[in-house]
DNA sequence: ACAATAACGGAAAAAAGATTCGGTAGGGAT
DNA sequence: ATCCCTACCGAATCTTTTTTCCGTTATTGT
């Protein structure tokens, strides 16, 4: 696991929330186990843009903080399951207030985004 | 201002919000903001721990995100304020979900957070 | 034996983000 | 004259996160 070198800072709420929900990924692998999506495989057919490892780090991580709770049945085939743990399920009303904000305003981000590199490219000096 | 080589991806709401709130000090600064602290040499006092340097890259992407409006008085003493838009305000209620989803959860984390550090020294393989 | 699938992880590179260092400029106070 | 304050920015560097590449293990189907 990566070791840190900076201190992170969990005081701030903020701070506490993106360090379960920040991230380019977090978000949509709770959300694919909120929906039932458990296993690893499937997981990734859900978000096929993501690499494979990341998806396992951010599984290890999220298992580790207790958002999640892993049962593998050895059998065949290989069978792992990912689920919520109750902790897990407490931050989905967070995410979903996130989604709805960004869905409510994503036209509005795009457009200011869209305008910032234009103007990036515009003036060259 | 910085080129991404990774076109961004805003087709997701939760992306949207993590391109507002998300980074290190960015809810901090929009809270100072809204609680009326609108000069720089303001929020850097507000927010010591953010270096001044990155305080200002963000106030320059707030506004070119049209988050936050700059109102320069060319007077004396040299004055600059930065107040929240419309849009800007719109974010408030989900800075403070975040908040308080963190303020909550803040003890588990801190300490499921320690304990994966502490695995991680206890085990040098 | 050989491919296919599932789960997983090391290592290094790339990208993004944060930080430090230094500099600009205008005016005020001593 | 010299130092301080305010606002600001370029460039290099460091840290963190994401990605790519390539392995391992185990079992099933052909």
């Amino acid at each position: 696991m990566y070791e840190r070198k900076i201190l992170e800072n969990l005081d701030c709420g903020v701070n506490v929330a993106n360090k379960i929900v920040g991230g380019k990924w977090r978000a949509c692998i709770i959300d694919s186990i909120s929906r039932g999506i458990s296993r690893p495989s499937g997981i990734q057919r859900e978000i096929p843009e993501a690499p494979a490892r990341v998806i396992q780090m951010h599984l290890r991580e999220l298992e580790a903080l207790q958002v999640i709770r892993k049962e593998t049945s050895g059998g065949f085939p290989l069978k792992t399951e990912y689920f919520l743990t109750d902790f897990g399920r407490s931050v989905l009303p967070l995410i979903a207030a996130m989604d709805a904000w960004g869905n409510a305003n994503k036209a509005f981000v795009q457009e200011m985004s869209a305008a910032m590199t234009e103007e990036a490219l515009n003036a060259p000096s």
